[in-house]
DNA sequence: TATTTTTACACAACCGATTGCAATTATTGT
DNA sequence: ACAATAATTGCAATCGGTTGTGTAAAAATA
């Protein structure tokens, strides 16, 4: 249980006697510093095992090379995936990504935004939590040049970047393609958030799509949920099986929703997809699960990951203060399964 | 687009009139410091927008309150729930989280070690890679008195803190429901790893039951995989269902194993749970989907994490050098499902 | 009132890497 | 051989809190 103090490059430097400035820049190959110098204190920073700290580093230069990813939380498929692309990216580049979950709640988000500051990250990647009304906890990192990006859930009306998909065309899609596999009532599962409202433009795409197939929108088969839980979804669903006579479809704006429908169906004795078809959204695992194999939207997360970092990376690197915020469209696709089957 | 300069608690103690070491005694309600003037430096400290560097105090004290976590990855079930554990444990006491995946990878595990250490974390959470076979990279913390946990996939011989589940006894309980179902050829799906073998326990558990049962050990019955993936799981069911007689059920050390032998089965005209009775492992989210639902073993993510975050929390706080080395054990039950109905 | 004890705050070093600038040494040209 | 230039390396300030120690003022005690 040897006590081995943390070396530094003052031990080093002590050493091979030279001054700490040049076990420095020797260390990052700097081209005043001679090769044969380098090459000594290379091999006797790894013989002493020395690491460099990152946080005098972080403070002296007043970058961390540190990327924030403030999330709802990592055990939903989508964003455990969108961690998962953001991180391969950083490693890539030699960034290091603290993760923290707001748990959609709004306190949280703006405590766990402070902390991000406070630890001085590079980049923050933000999915916003279902409570935030509004952003001014992500002023700071505006204020203070540190780019900033929106996944997903983004806020309407503040100017950062932006990686998300198409809702509005990606519920389009979903809707017809139900219409094309023979539905001609078809419910909806949507939920209310103001900010990251994702949701409503599904819906926009779901009532488009209806109206441009002449199918009359019944505001009957659309149900707002409380919470896009696997509960809230058999509650929706037992009240659509309700009705009489129950819809012939449903386009889920979640596989989640989507899968409860499904089992509720079965519970129910409605046959799925002869009497009822479902199409569900994100391509969960389950989806691939559950029997029948479930229909639904693809949701890049890893993508999307991956292209916010990037973002963020590009714009620590040029350093210019873009004022075009650009918004990033990934695509989206319908993966027709089993349960749409004509 | 004002470009707001980091307020420090120098700006606050020139504002005041004050030294910085008061400013700083007084945000953390120092008994030197009168309530009158900490209630003045609280006050403008709050109108200043004062945010602390977490960098300079840590790069100062030599501690960050952070927490590393390295992982394989985040998107399987079982790690995202144990991260979600250890986050709101580590939020409760102000520490901050970073994650870490190393892909399974010991090149990469090797690296974010010394990336972690590097960023001066204050303790380590660790869920050992597939590919590992040392753990010569953990001594520098070990040796600079952080304190290391292991969760779930430990090595042997290595004295750190762990927190377990016995897996020795899951698998013995897990293959005893089977028999006590009416299973008397029980396959089992197994997987090599050296370090952190908790399928060699799980097995043996396997095998211990079968014994104590007066069942005899079929080596053909035991298949190893190479990894413990859908598609392995699929060559493997494949495999058991050309034998002749196939066997009466499957113990698998992993629901996504299980699933895709119910899957494989149905597909070959296989009735589950009637002619095969399958268990797997770990309750993930999919084994509530799967028609027929999954009997399991619940793994208890999220109360390992919470369990190993309290660890370190706690070893921080006293700071004595424990050489005492505990293991936890957590409990884990079998959750009888359609899968194994007789 | 004089003296001791508290109370409240200031001073300054410190953590470890970075970097502008000065200083030294080596190299080149004439 | 000597100035001039280039190549190396050293010096010291800096980032922003933290903390041991010193000190002046206020309060308590004699």
């Amino acid at each position: 249980m040897e006590e081995n103090k943390h070396v530094t490059i003052y031990d080093i430097a002590e050493r091979l006697n030279l001054a700490t400035s040049t076990i420095s820049r020797a260390l990052k190959d700097h081209h005043t510093i001679s090769d044969k110098t380098i090459k000594k204190v290379k091999k006797t920073a790894e013989e002493m095992g020395f690491v460099p700290n990152t946080l005098a580093a972080g403070l002296r230069g007043n970058k961390t090379r540190t990327i924030g990813v403030l999330i709802p939380t990592v055990t939903q498929p989508f964003l455990s995936s969108l961690i998962s692309g953001i991180e391969i990216t950083a490693q890539k580049s030699d960034y290091t990504v603290i993760i923290m979950q707001s748990h959609d709640s709004y306190e949280e988000e703006v405590n766990m935004a402070k902390s991000l500051y406070s630890n001085r990250v590079s980049g923050v990647i933000c999915s916003l939590a279902m409570e935030t009304r509004d952003t001014a906890h992500f002023n700071q990192f505006s204020n203070n040049n540190i780019p900033l990006v929106f996944v997903d859930r983004v806020p309407k009306g503040y100017n950062t970047f932006r990686v998300v998909i198409d809702n509005y065309t990606a519920g389009y899609k979903a809707t017809k393609h139900l219409i094309e596999q023979g539905c001609i009532r078809i419910a909806h599962f949507t939920a209310g958030s103001e900010l990251g409202n994702l949701y409503n433009e599904r819906k926009r795409g779901y009532i488009e799509a209806l109206k441009d197939h002449n199918i009359e929108v019944e505001e009957e088969l659309i149900i707002n949920l409380n919470s896009v839980t696997y509960e809230d979804g058999v509650k929706a669903s037992n009240h659509l099986f309700d009705l009489k006579p129950i819809p012939d479809g449903l386009f889920a704006p979640g596989d989640i929703l989507a899968v409860s429908a499904v089992q509720t169906a079965k519970k129910r004795g409605v046959k799925v997809p002869e009497e009822f078809k479902v199409i569900g959204f994100n391509n969960d695992p389950i989806s691939q699960i559950i029997d029948p194999n479930l229909s639904t939207i693809t949701h890049p997360a890893e993508k999307m990951g991956k292209a916010a970092a990037e973002i963020i990376i590009k714009n620590l690197k040029s350093s210019k203060n873009d004022d075009a915020k650009e918004i990033t469209f990934l695509n989206t696709e319908v993966l027709a399964r089993e349960s749409t089957q004509k």
